[in-house]
This record gives structure tokens, C-alpha cells and sequence, in this order.
DNA sequence: GTCTATATTGCGATAGAC
DNA sequence: GTCTATCGCAATATAGAC
């Protein structure tokens, strides 16, 4: 098996290991075992357990990176503001594992929070603050909004919904096929929400 | 030191540990050390490091009993609404670790998960989904809107305002002087965008 | 590059003295 | 009830053979 073989097979066993179990929760025999390789391997591809779960986290992380391409789009704010909405659940059904390590990081924080997850979620909370100014500046938005409180309540819309999967599966339906009409329903909600009203 | 002290020391120096680092990222040395115990005691009064852990956690999950209050109270939908979400900030203002506690088990799930964790979470689901029928009846929010997407949606504004703390730390104010300004931020925006409008 | 064997440290739990 | 001492095992990491 070539290097890069052998550190991609590495990273791809280890990523839902480590999203479900968190750093502490596995160990380099688990890793090594499910990837059917020696256990020495992990410190000679990575040099340890640790540089891999960094490793897994800034290819995690690295997708996020997408959000910042919706600021130039031909859209208007709302139409922005949908974007990401639907990029953030098609994100998610690409990379099923990305919201575990958000949420671990946020709530068990290793040594790579400041460096990789921190940075990351910052440059997503400015981009959705850009275009809410963006909509305010227009007259599309309520200028009584604050802005940081609106762009969590946006974000917290979508992330929560597939942060309590695990306690929702049998009282919604997570088919993807169902995604389209979830995006239309929080975009209706922070729409009405958001936008100057018709009266004013 | 009495059977109780004990017991309720260990719990307390254990809550914020386990909260911080999560079940596998703290020892019961560590635990014994910071409640400057025997590590034995643990083993002693509990049965076992997961019975602590165990322990702490139905202490925590037991303040979301008071959600299914709300229902009964003389107030309408909208009313019963905005008493959830200041009841939510208080309840993290007066238990500074449930939250971690909250995602942590959702993300990273221990045994508990299914026997506290998730029954709990499920009952307060249900009573903000009894809220939305409620209002729905009375006329007060649109009947085109899904209740379940709906109520996520609202839970999910202020549960991730307070997850996304320790990246916002720098970029909102999040002093307890600020909850009741908030608190009317997210039922303005919830608001407008459940009810009825106006003209209809 | 991949293996075995092992060094070293830490883990959770408990037996038994007091 | 609280302590010390220790058991048995698992952890990460690496030295060295091939």
C-alpha cells in the first residue's frame, strides 16, 4: 500500500471512530484494528493519535470554507441567507460526521479548538453577519434586529435540527428526500421574521 | 465528613470535570484529587466511576422537569413560548454545565443516553409540540407551518446561542444583564415569523 | 514499509489494615 | 469511613528485526 493509501485509509476509519466515541473514547488499537493495520502505523503516518485526530478534524473543518463563496453571489440577502441554509444541510448529508466534531470541540475541547474549529465557525458567523448588514443596508431587513443575535438564531435553526437527530428519529423524518421542504419551512420562519414588514 | 457530604461533594467537584472533559477524558485520581478524597471513596459511595458520572447526570437532566410546567400555565401560545425560552436561559445561568452535558451525551452518547438523556429531551418536545397545536387551535400561529421543524427551530435559537459561547465570547455580550434583551430579540423574530399575519 | 516485542505510564477497582 | 498498597489490565509509543 502506498503512503498516501495507508494515511487515507487511516484518516477515513478513523473519522466516524472518533465522531462517535470523541478523542479519549478510542484508542490507537481500536483505530489500527478497524483499519486493519498495525497499530504502529498511526505514529509512523501521523506520529501518533493525536496528529491524526488533527489531522481527521482539519479535513473536517476544511468544508466549511464553502460558506465564504455565498458573499458574492447574485443574490440578495435573503436569497444569500437560503444559500446557506441549503449548503449547510447538503454539507452535512455529505460529511455526516462534521456536526460531531463541532459539537465535541465546542463541549470537550482538545488542544486543536483554538487553532482549527474556533477560526473556522468565526469565519462563518462574519460572512452571515456581511450579508445581514448587507440586508439592512437595503431596507430588506429590520434595522431594530441585532445582528449577531439574528445570524445565531439562523444558524441555530439548522444546526439544532440535526443536533437532536438522535432524539428526533422517530419523530420526524431525516430523509434527505425531505430536506428541500425543511429549508423552505426555517426559510419561511426567518423571513417573516426578519424581513421590514409590508405596512412600513 | 457524613455519608451525604460525601456523596454530594464528589458530585459537585464531578460535575464540572465530566462537563469539561467529558466521561473518558477524566480519571477517578483526578476526580479523588480535586475533591481531596481517597480515590477508593468513589467506589465507596457510588459502585464505580460510571456511577458517579450516572449520578451527576440525572442531577443535571432533573432541572428540564420544569418545562412540562409551562403547559399549564394561564398564559396563550406565544406567552407559553417566551416563558420556555427565559426558563432555558435561567436554567444554564443557575447550571453553567447542563448544556455541555446536553450535546455532550447527543454527540458522543454513554450508556445513559438512552435511559436519561433522551427521554428527558423527549418530554420537553413534546410539551413545546402541545404549545404549537394549542396555538394553532386558537388561531395564532399559521396552520402551513410544519409543528416539529417549527419547534426545533425555536429550540434550536437559543440552545446554540449558549453552545456557540465559547466562540462568540469576543463577539457578544454574554453578561446575564443582556438575557431579558435577548430573550425579546428571539420571540420577535419567533413571532412574526409563526403567527397569523394580519391581513389574513 | 511493516512487523513483533516491549518499555512505560496510567487506568479503574478492591483487599485488607486501622 | 478512610487509608495504603496493589492487582490486573489497557493506554501510547517506540526500538529493532525483517
Amino acid at each position: 500500500m502506498s503512503d498516501n493509501d495507508c494515511r487515507a485509509t487511516l484518516m477515513t476509519i478513523a473519522t466516524p471512530l472518533f465522531a462517535q466515541k470523541g478523542f479519549h473514547g478510542v484508542s490507537v488499537r481500536e483505530l489500527a484494528k478497524a483499519a486493519d493495520m498495525n497499530l504502529s502505523m498511526i505514529s509512523y503516518y501521523f506520529g501518533g493519535k493525536e496528529a491524526l485526530y488533527t489531522a481527521v478534524l482539519n479535513e473536517q473543518f476544511a468544508t466549511l470554507g464553502q460558506v465564504a463563496e455565498i458573499k458574492s453571489l447574485a443574490l440578495d440577502p435573503l436569497g444569500k441567507f437560503e444559500r446557506y441554509i441549503h449548503s449547510t444541510v447538503e454539507r452535512y448529508r455529505k460529511n455526516p460526521y462534521l456536526l460531531r466534531f463541532y459539537t465535541s470541540e465546542l463541549t470537550n475541547p482538545t488542544p486543536s479548538f483554538e487553532l482549527i474549529v474556533k477560526p473556522a465557525i468565526g469565519r462563518v458567523l462574519l460572512v452571515l453577519h456581511q450579508i445581514f448588514t448587507e440586508g439592512v443596508a437595503a431596507g430588506q431587513f429590520r434595522r431594530e434586529l441585532d445582528p449577531m443575535d439574528t445570524i445565531l438564531a439562523l444558524a441555530g435553526m439548522i444546526n439544532f435540527y440535526f443536533l437532536l437527530e438522535p432524539v428526533t428519529k422517530e419523530l420526524v423524518n431525516h430523509a434527505p428526500e425531505r430536506d428541500e421542504v425543511l429549508v423552505k419551512h426555517l426559510m419561511d420562519i426567518f423571513t417573516r421574521g426578519v424581513a421590514v414588514s409590508i405596512d412600513s
